[in-house]
DNA sequence: GTCTATAGTTCGATAGAC
DNA sequence: GTCTATCGAACTATAGAC
């Protein structure tokens, strides 16, 4: 069926480079200036590299499925083994990059089945990690879990965090304060409240979004779709 | 500075077959697939015909955004001065069709000022229009707005509908039965029950996705685009 | 692993005849 | 208002040399 053609490595810096610059350009620009000559042009390669470690755009978009996952699900991890789980989730899935990235995703998703496939899988393992993290943790809190299942609360704050970023990229912010306010009392009820030390280095999304140069393309160094489960 | 070029009458029956082709292509396949040339494939018309009503496919898409805006202010309004105006924004903002038109406007918009502009403006229109319906109608019912305002019951229960509709998408019902559940409990308890009378006929999403001929092409044929505010 | 060369599409947009 | 004709650009993907 397929044509059998050479593919380059998955180990490849080149290929990392490329996928950097390809995910580089989706946030700036989205999908639609995510081509294989731009992304060869902003990685300083030629665009036949592409076609040499993707068979297709489809399977560059995978890879950077894939990538962005598992990055993903390491950090989203470590928020949840944080001493304040819900605030680091709250934090992880409030930031605006990942927000962002994974709404271009979901909308290539909707018209690209191999995509979606790949997004609802990874999006299932990212509800079921949070799900499987808080239970014993809310448990403990006090948190009625017979009127409010935990499954119900990720919905909740999933949903809450991912329409706050998306209306605030329309200049919509019209009943954020409040909303924010009432879930930092939640916060606050069932974890205490602020402690500079979480936050931050808990949730590690210290977004590095301005890699412009190849060097060092390591598995690592790409930063971009970090929050939340893709799913909004 | 802008070629002067003669442009198609924003009444023509053309012009609305047009839009309508647009917009079943954007549905069905994504903004990707609405070309000129494909346009007006569906239209049954020649490509050239686009740009005779529309300088630039931006123009396009903006009349777009602004004709399915106009069509939901009217229906949620409808929506909202119902018996049960709480339970009719909730159906209204949880039509597919709707969030899926939605959610690829929005991702045009992160990268098209022009249309970033457009939607931000109906989204606050439609944000206040609910906001003013809701507030008589709330005092009333015994919602208790001051610690729950009624801004952020709307961020709450726009962000829900929205981000459950766009998981089923993606095959992610996990924690949806008991949000809804929940949901239903709220809603009940303010507005009573579900009367087989509301939701179908009152919130007014009963989508004609099917249309592809030109036939009859008037303003109030096409029904996408036709839930909630544009936001999520 | 990276290069040159290139086939084959599709795109947005315009000019000008009817 | 709709047509024919067309320019110039961008795109995905492949073959084959180095």
């Amino acid at each position: 069926m397929t044509t059998r053609r050479r593919i380059g490595a998955e180990s490849s810096a080149t290929r990392a480079a490329l996928l950097d610059a390809a995910q580089q350009l989706i946030l700036e620009e989205g999908f639609a200036a995510a081509s294989s000559r731009r992304i060869a042009a902003k990685a300083g390669l030629k665009p036949q590299l592409v076609h040499y470690y993707f068979r297709t755009m489809d399977d560059l978009y995978l890879a950077l499925v894939r990538r962005g996952a598992e990055q993903n699900l390491e950090r989203q991890a470590r928020a949840l083994s944080s001493p304040h789980p819900l605030r680091a989730l709250w934090e992880f899935s409030s930031d605006p990059t990942g927000a962002r990235m994974t709404m271009e995703f979901v909308a290539l998703a909707n018209h690209r089945p191999a995509i979606r496939a790949e997004l609802g899988a990874y999006a299932e393992q990212f509800r079921r990690l949070q799900s499987e993290a808080l239970a014993e943790v809310l448990e403990r809190s006090g948190v009625d879990t017979e009127a409010f299942p935990i499954d119900a609360l990720l919905v909740l704050m999933t949903s809450l965090s991912r329409l706050m970023v998306v209306e605030e990229l329309l200049g919509l912010t019209t009943g954020h304060a409040a909303m924010r306010s009432i879930v930092e009392q939640f916060l606050t009820r069932f974890e205490g409240p602020v402690s500079s030390a979480d936050s931050r280095s808990v949730s590690g999304v210290e977004i590095t979004r301005t890699r412009s140069t190849t060097t060092g393309g390591s598995s690592s160094s790409n930063d971009a779709l970090p929050a939340g489960r893709p799913g909004a």
